[in-house]
DNA sequence: ATCATTCCTGACCGTATGGTCAAGTTCAAC
DNA sequence: GTTGAACTTGACCATACGGTCAGGAATGAT
């Protein structure tokens, strides 16, 4: 009989160490940066002996690999509440919601990601080119679509796609400024809302859906 | 008679020697981050035996030190734009203008204010505390008198300004991942003006202010 | 011409890091 | 209970890195 009791078996051990690993890795990346990062560190984060990452992930760029393909994901995942509206009012709005939440849940999956794109994305230039690609295309045919049906301002899709991608992400990539020039304390709960607020009043009205 | 001829003095040498070492300190920093730039690339790029380096910075970090200054004082001479204006449309238009103008010739010095940044401003936290500060209080004030004026609609200020940064920022921090999206290509000058038309297009109208 | 000061640099050093390995432990299948 | 595979880890290694230094070269003041 399979163990089932409060010690976990063989494969699950393993899923929760990989998890593990990949959550410290993400937190110590985010903050150090690649070249910055130490497997010594990930390891202490992640409280396993560092051979034991080298078991798991055999060298530190592979680890890095897993963690940034694992924030792709996430990103990607947004996306469905543009294809699900009916409209760019409730398109647009419904993405800075998630792309907001996205900052705000997972702050550091963010900072890796940009510090990836800054360094030219030396290992997920292929999904760039590629998946990334393919939705940044599609959203902006959607997009088009919206304007030609006078349903929104006449605006460059790939221009509204990358305003839309900055205003958001900057709440954490740049959330330690935020911070410090909100008096050193976190957003609370109602300056997040107002930051979501803030965000969709001036760039609906800036695509002329609202107002 | 002091040496003034084509050979330069040692003044003079001193000064092109750390503007030298500076701008390829800011390339290396940018494109591999602190941790991952290495005083012997930096030596490289710049020409010069390592040792020379520490002759005039001491250390890695008195060099990293030193480029994120200038950035900030770049940084900060943008805001002159802000001052100067007499109205809402006038001083952010221009600001914008005077950020996107930045993005497009300091790509590289943008990505090492935002890695620094991101890692919780390890070096210039005491600037973000007073000087940004300051600067930001001050615009934020300035908006809000338009706001009271019925110069413009009513928003948050300092989410505008941060809206600024981000969309601005953006077309050098993510600078890769907009040329990979562009066909490999950088922008070209029509689709600069393209970018900066768009984003002010956008927060010009989201702000109330044309249109 | 002398000489102090500044500048330059190849060779070197201690340390920290990514990665390896061999010996041991745990686990599941039979 | 035996066995083989999967897992664990302390000790170790080679390398690369930031930084030092001694000795020499260039410069400029007198």
């Amino acid at each position: 009989m399979p163990q089932t009791s409060r010690t976990n078996s063989k494969k699950e051990r393993r899923q929760e160490n990989e998890a593990l690993i990949l959550s410290a890795a993400e937190k110590v990346f985010a903050e150090a940066g690649f070249g910055g990062a130490t497997m010594q560190l990930i390891a202490d984060v992640a409280g396993l002996p560092k051979a034991n990452l080298h078991y798991y992930f055999p060298t530190k760029e592979s680890l890095y690999r897993q963690v940034v393909q694992n924030i792709f994901q996430i990103w990607l995942q947004a996306a469905d509440t543009f294809d699900q509206a009916e409209g760019p009012a409730e398109g647009i709005g419904a993405y800075i919601n998630a792309k907001m939440e996205i900052s705000r849940r997972h702050p550091a999956g963010s900072k890796v990601w940009a510090s990836e794109v800054m360094h030219r994305a030396p290992v997920i230039q292929d999904y760039l080119e590629t998946t990334l690609m393919e939705w940044t295309d599609g959203r902006a045919a959607i997009v088009q679509r919206w304007i030609e049906e006078g349903r929104m301002a006449p605006v460059n899709p790939h221009h509204l796609l990358y305003m839309l991608w900055a205003t958001t992400q900057h709440y954490a990539d740049f959330g330690h400024q935020i911070e410090t020039l909100n008096g050193g304390a976190p957003l609370s709960d109602a300056q997040w809302e107002e930051a979501k607020k803030s965000v969709k009043d001036i760039i609906l009205r800036g695509i002329g859906v609202i107002k």
